[in-house]
DNA sequence: CGCGGCTTTGATGTTCATCAAGTAAAGTGG
DNA sequence: CCACTTTACTTGATGAACATCAAAGCCGCG
């Protein structure tokens, strides 16, 4: 293997590099680009034709789609590792949602056409990307799936719980989203987002200064998503 | 080819079979399992073991998955080509949603060992499925979105010409589901769907007779469905 | 028949969005 | 660094959308 290869350090080797050989693991190092991106800059652009197959390195992004009157609903937060570009990738010639940086952010890009040429021969990377695939978007599904039936609280709870546990490990964190961000990912006001969530404050579950939140008494809150 | 195999006249036969050669063809047909299910019986039961790729041959089937306290939501409707095991087979031990039959119904499955060897040595089958999966969850992630965000009379709005466009190619079809399956699967009440239903009826845009419908104004329709 | 499931309609109450108004925080230009 | 503007946040009051509860008609089936 090309020791001068840089994604020898990338995380996303045992997925991805370990399961190439010779001519291909070259086309997909010599043919990366990665870009470097500040909280708010925009990543990708709806609309715009999908020719690169890309990742997220570090940082946090959120996927969203704007309908017809200019509102934007977000569909995903992505953290390292999960796909940047998994959604239509496969399926669409053009982006059906935008992509920017809730905090600062580096991405890898791939072109896609190398991509689909090395699957095409390479059965256990295909494989592989099958399994990861079914992995995010069967969690995007079933967790849209989930919101649906929540109550306001519930969904609150549940976005809180998710910063919490699978983006910062802690009790106590930074929001990277807005009041509105919030809202528009769970389907509800931003006026309701913060009395949701003065309420829990009032209640003894959480603690608020601005954007930190401190999670004080996380089992309500997990009753709450799980039953809200 | 081996023409005794009657995967020769089966409508999957583009997407996969021809993808396929010598030993990867014979396991793939002497393997598969033809099933007949009449209206109502249980094809998938959530929580059991994913053994099989299994896929609808003719039929309407649905999609569901029971909450704790034993409510229902349903996920999707698929008709034939649209896989039935494609959420989850890559990605999970075990099923999360069941799946029933809404009319007479076909399927046929394969093993999913003998698939998943299969992908392994053969990347063109493995993109096919890529790209056929990516199609389906895509779809499946932005109708729930696209539910979030209507009100009631959009929602029912939107599955009355699902199934007249999609399913029927017709302005007068027999609704598959009850009223209470409807409401299962756009998130509201059973009342508010036939209340919704009444006043469709009253504005002229419907005819119903049971569950026989005859969609009237399907111009009308197509504007509730959007901007409702 | 009569029982149970599906359907329908009306009355009532709750949840949530909208509207309005005000405070705090964060840029922006002089 | 300070006035100025803009953007984010917060709270209360009101009304609309929707769920819940209750009751009755319909229809197939044993």
């Amino acid at each position: 293997m090309d020791p001068s290869c840089s994604c020898e350090l990338c995380e996303l080797k045992e997925l991805f590099v370990d399961k190439l050989t010779g001519d291909h693991l070259d086309i997909v190092c010599s043919g990366k680009v990665e870009k470097d991106f500040r909280q708010g800059e925009i990543i990708i652009k709806e609309g715009t034709n999908i020719r690169e197959f890309t990742y997220l390195k570090s940082g946090l992004v959120k996927l969203f789609r704007s309908d017809n009157t200019g509102k934007e609903q977000i569909i995903s937060i992505a953290k390292p590792m999960d796909y940047v570009s998994l959604l239509s990738v496969f399926s669409d010639k053009q982006y059906n949602y935008s992509v920017t940086a809730l905090e600062d952010s580096v991405t890898c890009s791939l072109n896609l056409e190398d991509i689909k040429s090395i699957i095409n021969e390479n059965g256990t990377l295909a494989l592989n990307l099958l399994s990861k695939m079914s992995r995010v978007t069967d969690k995007l599904i079933l967790d849209s799936l989930d919101i649906r039936v929540k109550h306001l609280r519930g969904r609150v709870a549940y976005l809180l719980i998710y910063f919490s546990e699978d983006v910062y490990s802690s009790l106590e964190f930074d929001l990277p989203l807005t009041r509105k961000e919030m809202a528009e990912y769970v389907g509800m006001t931003t006026e309701n987002v913060i009395r949701t969530l003065s309420e829990f404050r009032k209640d003894g579950i959480l603690k608020i200064y601005g954007k930190t939140i401190h999670i004080a008494n996380m089992e309500s809150l997990q009753s709450i998503a799980e039953f809200g």
